[in-house]
DNA sequence: AGCACGCCGACT
DNA sequence: GTCGGCGTGCTC
């Protein structure tokens, strides 16, 4: 008798694959791991199945089936319940389960020269490292209501804490823990790992959207949960930190693990708690590949093993705020700040009353040179990279535009010199003297980014210390960091700064904040605008004015005065503004819900299920015949409906078009029912790029 | 996804 | 003459 093997590869659209287990062996269990041949490759494979068969069977298959080459000892056995999760990521994304294992198993195991013993050591990398994280999980043992033990915090907790903390002990469905920016959320995280870790001991998750949230985090939980260990995972470490990391919590040495959107697969025994902070952010969602919400998931993965999940956020999403009227989660509200101070209070710049200079109303140079003259901290909030958008010719129309994309290149300043920088596909090129079109030698810039601003208000404020805080400033998460920390620190005057800026970050001197840029996104076709750039200005908003004042008056006529928020608009009327600056949660909440009727009005998500089928090749023809032919071909599952095909916008991205067919059903199994149909046909009539997108962020149109 | 095979254009 | 571009097909 044979014992065969299902095997899980890392190869897209494939199944397990079936493999001959060597006799000398021990029969294997599924969760384990092979080494196995594929193709002319050696891969790592997960074991999904073990069945016998009688060796004349073997005849049955169409082709040859190869012997697994060994058994992977250095990997940590998958449970079951932990294959759950992949298998429900495999069915609901419509991907290959080994590609959700790829997604699960870092890099550095993936590498079958890991597995391999060089001449001169005895034991192949993957053997060593997975002893030395073997032997410290033994030490260390299962955690105990000790390992939870916090070190006691000196603050009370606020009231709005309290509250929310009892909830959570007393009610386990998920939780959304909306808290206004400044309420201390991370504190009811903190007290409720305390809580949960006395009642009964497992291990915590805490997802961040970014790698810059991760080091602030891992600092607090370490001061307070001193007996903890804790594990970071995210793409800034190195290829070997990560898989170090992955082994220790595979392994049972970690009690937190603190994560980006990846972490979501990480195998953990006797997960008690799963946090998604900031729940709402982008970031969450894969944007290539296997496009997964580690936040959808989390949920999942939280209700199919019974921990408790908490997502908290200020500005929660709308998919999630949907839910509340369901009951299936439960919301907690934090309406104050945890210090006490009056949430900063916004006002609206009329730009049509004033004429911006360099980009900015008088009113707010006046701002910007009023807290410099208090020695407060401003933050100048520009949601632009660059120096200018837009490199144009007066003499003849001609617009500077990205050699591969159908997108402006845009203008940046580069040490002493001048590029132009694509930002869809990253392409640098050296601006052109003179009009390429009709020779005029002198080429205008229109609109400003990030660089601009930066020197304009450098040239006016020769004595105060700028830092630009933006993605080309910021090149490193060292560099992050030590920005954020001087920006803390109070040795900046005013940070001048991106999206960056926005998430999350606790800076307890600045009190002023101008938004400039926030016309930009009311118009922009998505639906999600809206909700995108309310969220966007609130979490701005909540930058300022976090704590009271420090610094002490300047003399004792100059009373510190209430911390502000500038938003400077063409559209002072829009409904969005108004409901920013009419300040207070209920308003905001008013507004939500309006959002909320409205997307139910227009039958948009969350009321209804979206899948995108995104197609993309250099042959601009052959996509959108592609297009059209998706279209065609119909869906013959009932309540869904098919969108005529358009293309993306931009349409040509990396010198390829790009089309688009969407697909948009009442019910999540209606949707996935038509995409299971569509997605059989794509994959044998195809001959362009094609991938499905379930749970599309955003369509354009 | 890799990886190889195989078929056409532009170079030393 | 070959180098190399990417279309196509396969992986138990």
């Amino acid at each position: 008798m044979l014992t065969l093997v299902d095997i899980v590869v890392d190869a897209p659209r494939l199944g397990p694959l079936t493999y001959i287990w060597p006799q000398a062996l021990p029969r294997p269990s599924p969760g384990e791991w092979a080494l196995v041949p594929m193709g002319r490759r050696q891969m790592v494979g997960l074991i999904h199945e073990t069945r016998p068969c009688e060796p004349q069977a073997l005849e049955g298959f169409g082709y040859t089936l190869r012997e697994v080459h060994a058994k992977v000892e250095a990997l940590p056995t998958i449970t079951d319940l932990h294959l759950n999760l992949l298998r429900f990521a495999a069915r609901y994304y419509h991907r290959g389960l080994g590609e959700v294992v790829g997604m699960m198993l870092p890099g550095w195991w993936r590498a079958p020269t890991q597995y391999r013993k060089s001449p001169k050591r005895k034991q192949s990398p993957a053997d060593a490292l997975a002893t030395e994280v073997r032997a410290d999980a033994e030490k260390k043992g299962a955690p105990s209501p000790e390992t939870y033990r916090p070190r006691p915090n000196a603050n009370a907790l606020t009231s709005d804490q309290k509250i929310a903390l009892d909830r959570l002990m007393v009610d386990r469905r998920p939780a959304m823990l909306h808290g206004v920016t400044g309420s201390g959320k991370t504190r009811v995280y903190e007290e409720l790992i305390a809580e949960l870790g006395q009642e009964n001991p497992g291990r915590v998750l805490i997802l961040v959207p970014e790698i810059g949230l991760t080091p602030q985090l891992h600092e607090r939980l370490r001061e307070r949960f001193p007996m903890s260990r804790l594990g970071m995972l995210h793409s800034g470490l190195t290829e070997r930190q990560r898989a170090k990391t992955w082994m220790e919590a595979a392994s049972g040495c970690i009690d937190i693990l603190i994560g980006t959107r990846m972490a979501v697969f990480v195998p953990l025994d006797d997960l008690r708690l799963i946090i998604v902070d900031e729940e709402h952010d982008n970031s969450y969602k894969q944007q290539e590949g296997l496009r997964y919400s580690a936040r959808d998931l989390a949920i999942w993965r939280a209700q199919s093993i019974g921990a408790q999940l908490v997502l908290g956020s200020a500005t929660p999403s709308l998919e999630t705020q949907a839910q509340l009227k369901s009951g299936r989660i439960q919301s907690l509200e934090m309406r104050n700040q945890a210090t006490g101070t009056e949430a900063a209070k916004v006002h609206l710049i009329d730009l049509s009353r004033e004429r911006p200079e360099e980009g900015m109303a008088p009113s707010l140079w006046s701002r910007l040179e009023e807290a410099l003259r208090r020695h407060e901290q401003s933050l100048v909030f520009v949601n632009r990279r660059g120096w200018s958008p837009i490199l144009s010719c007066g003499a003849c129309g001609w617009i500077n535009g990205c050699r591969d994309c159908d997108a402006p290149a845009v203008l940046h300043q580069r040490g002493s010199g001048w590029r132009l920088i694509c930002h869809r596909c990253g392409l640098v090129e050296v601006p052109p003297k003179a009009c390429p079109a009709c020779g005029n030698p002198s080429l205008d810039t229109l609109g400003r980014g990030s660089q601009r601003i930066e020197e304009a208000i450098a040239r006016r404020f020769p004595e105060a210390r700028v830092l630009r805080v933006d993605r080309d400033q910021m090149n490193s998460p060292k560099a992050t960091e030590t920005a954020f920390n001087e920006i803390r620190e109070g040795r900046v005057d005013i940070v001048v700064g991106t999206q960056m800026m926005a998430k999350g970050h606790d800076f307890p001197n600045l009190r002023t904040v101008l938004v400039l840029d926030a016309d930009a996104r009311l118009h922009q076709p998505d639906y999600r605008g809206a909700e995108q750039l309310f969220a966007l200005l609130l979490q701005v908003a909540g930058r300022a004015g976090r704590h009271p004042s420090s610094s002490p008056p300047q003399s004792a006529t100059v009373q510190n005065a209430p911390a502000g928020v500038w938003i400077q608009t063409h559209y002072p009327e829009h409904p969005l503004m108004r409901a920013i600056t009419a300040q207070g949660f209920d308003s905001q909440k008013a507004f939500w819900a309006a959002l909320l009727d409205d997307r139910e009005q227009s039958g948009l998500p969350p009321f209804r299920y979206l899948a995108l089928i995104r197609l993309s090749h250099r042959n601009a023809k052959a996509v959108e015949e592609a297009a059209k032919a998706i279209h065609a071909q119909g869906i013959k599952t009932d309540g869904v409906q098919l969108y005529p095909p358009v293309p993306q916008y931009p349409e040509r991205v990396a010198n390829k078009t790009r089309w688009q067919v969407l697909l948009e059903a009442h019910s999540r199994s209606k949707l996935h029912a038509a995409v299971a149909e569509l997605d059989v046909w794509m994959a044998n009539n195809l001959k362009v790029d094609a991938n499905i997108e379930i749970d599309p962020l955003g369509f354009s149109g």
